[in-house]
DNA sequence: CCTTATTTTGTACGTTTGTTCAATTTAAAA
DNA sequence: TTTTAAATTGAACAAACGTACAAAATAAGG
């Protein structure tokens, strides 16, 4: 389901050890310039500084600067879509739904795999707003993240049989982008209130957040 | 309060009819394009060519790459602060502030101005956007936004004692995000949901979402 | 009308960009 | 060990970028 947008070349030989942690090395370094600067002001330069390889390795490993951004993109959704299925899965054993538990089976994978996988996922969390937000990369979305949304967003449906599909489909982008402005405008929340608190409460606090609006915005929903 | 951070240098004599027109062109390309395409992917000579004139009237009248963004952020700024404190003012009369009616003030300007003012207050809501979450703005969000977000989260607290500050603002900048979501990604939801409805109907809906996410998580914070 | 501040034109400079390619080194496969 | 596919190097390319500047055209102020 995810390896397939764009194959390699068919090879020969199996690619060795060194080369394997050169992909990687580059891979990290791409997401986190990507995430420093933006795909367009990034520089394929920098990203190979930050590799510590030659610029033409970038290229040999990532394709295009355009290829180079999908794999750094496609690289991690696989994963975090499928713990998010898990744990969606894992909860109907523990009785029906809620919206509060649909929303929470979406946002914590993430925070787990944030505070435990380094600091790669929170350069990942920016790459997705990134995706999100820029309709130039509307066929990495509809890959990458759309299959999933739409289980989420199905199960929304479900919970609340009166409302649209289209109602429950923009509570749930206003929730992911909830969401995302937790995770990459932390220097936004800063400027406007004072005291901190951990990124486990301050999750939390988000699912109570989104919950209630999308209780209060589905239930409302005529329906059509 | 906005004319200060990038002042002109002083002038002899009143400029003409013609090069205020021709700098209103320039802003309204500049504004275009840097929303069509971002900061980095716009150029100056597509902003010219947007404008119809040569590449170095945009520097002209904009300056630097940079001064012209701060420039068209700043230019609608101004008015939609305004038009919010305005509404919010008028608000107080009719009784009591609700949630409700608070992101009712916040959002309703807005809504207002891009169906009545033209394309170019759509085109603006991308360039909040982007203001909003690259840190490199940070400077001129704190000029032109975060005086009148100030004033809407503190009211907030004062709807919620018990709620803390920062609280307040993460539950704003939710909210505002979530705005900027419906006016930017609407690709997205289309991607999600199937049928479509008038942006004053996706307006209200998103105004139950927020107001009650908000009732929520500040009722339930404990106020440190 | 005359003066000259200002606007507009046209062009050019130096830098950085993404991408390409031949040569060299490395290591998988036989 | 030999072969050779793959990885890596180093350099170069044309194109596009933001910016600067002198010359020409325009129009405000007197």
């Amino acid at each position: 389901m995810q390896q397939d947008f764009l194959q390699e070349k068919q090879r020969k030989r199996a690619p060795s050890q060194r080369a394997l942690a050169t992909r990687s090395k580059v891979l990290d370094a791409a997401e986190l310039v990507f995430s420093r600067h933006g795909f367009d002001a990034a520089s394929m330069r920098e990203i190979a500084q930050e590799a510590g390889v030659q610029v033409a390795l970038v290229t040999h490993h990532g394709g295009s600067k355009e290829e180079l951004f999908w794999r750094v993109v496609a690289r991690r959704a696989n994963d975090l879509s499928q713990a998010r299925i898990d744990a969606l899965e894992m909860r109907r054993f523990r009785g029906p739904l809620t919206v509060h538990a649909i929303v929470e089976c979406f946002f914590a994978p993430y925070l787990e795999k944030a505070e435990t996988g380094g600091a790669g996922w929170f350069a990942y969390a920016r790459l997705v707003a990134m995706v999100s937000a820029d309709p130039r990369w509307e066929d990495l979305a509809k890959i990458c993240f759309d299959p999933t949304a739409q289980v989420f967003v199905d199960e929304l449906v479900r919970l609340y049989p009166a409302a649209s599909q289209r109602a429950a489909a923009a509570g749930f982008v206003y929730s992911v982008s909830a969401l995302l402005a937790l995770l990459t405008t932390e220097w936004r929340m800063q400027a406007l209130g004072d005291a901190r608190s951990s990124l486990a409460e301050r999750f939390e606090e988000l699912v109570c957040f989104c919950a209630a609006g999308l209780d209060a915005s589905l239930s409302a929903d005529g329906g059509v």
